[in-house]
DNA sequence: GAAGGTACCCACTTCTAGGTAAGCTGGTGG
DNA sequence: CCACCAGCTTACCTAGAAGTGGGTACCTTC
């Protein structure tokens, strides 16, 4: 019942209809980059090295245009210590966790059913 | 409890690993139209024109490509019917119904929440 | 006999996400 | 005095994602 609902709205003026803001907010979230930061990010705050080196494969350009989109959109919080050498941390907002409670059942299922969908 | 163990797969040799299979599934599930194909079948099974009018914007190559791809990992089952105008009618399989239960969720919080995103 | 409906495929072009590499800051250690 | 750390920014370039416009098949209806 619920879930029809939902749905309803989701196919009539939801996500696919080409004007609505949703599909902007969807790009970023799963933009190439995008998710990977924010499963790094779920489970503690890094600093910005250590999200390098988590993400593995991330650009130094892609991984700042990404944290600074997702900044943006209040999923990230960018805190920066004016100490030299600078240390930055950032971590989830509320929003950003409430996101990633939906995205990580997502992760975990790609994740465990990859081999098998590629075989 | 259960949750930091997935946690620890996903972020150790999960999806934040270059060589981990689920980053290609990821870039299928994730891919521009991948997404909202999924969840417009999810209400139902569609035909050909049907997706194509309801996942509004999309155009017939990628349409096709997006279905190809689907199709190939399992997610989608293709029907073509041998009649004359061909009739073809596309529906999730078994898999494709556990991805987009776990899709649907995001995709509903999303929408909900991206005109506040946005601002 | 001409037009139209359905589900595509292919060649060509455009565009943009993303990769590469260099530079900048300003103290600190050699 | 020079290199080095961290955390970026900038300019440049390319591969592949995506758009455009055509064609195809076969039968039906006008």
């Amino acid at each position: 019942m619920k879930v029809s609902i939902k749905l309803a709205d989701l196919t009539t003026d939801g996500i696919l209809s080409a004007a609505c803001p949703s599909r902007i907010v969807l790009d970023h979230v799963t933009s190439k980059w995008g998710v990977l930061v924010l499963v790094a990010l779920s489970e503690q705050s890094l600093r910005w090295g250590e999200l390098r080196r988590m993400v593995e494969g991330v650009s130094e350009k892609m991984l700042a245009q990404t944290l600074k989109v997702l900044e943006q959109d209040g999923f990230v919080l960018r805190v920066a210590q004016p100490t030299i050498p600078p240390r930055v941390d950032y971590s989830l907002t509320d929003r950003g966790r409430e996101l990633t409670d939906r995205l990580l059942p997502l992760m975990e299922w790609i994740t465990a059913n990859a081999g098998e969908i590629l075989a």
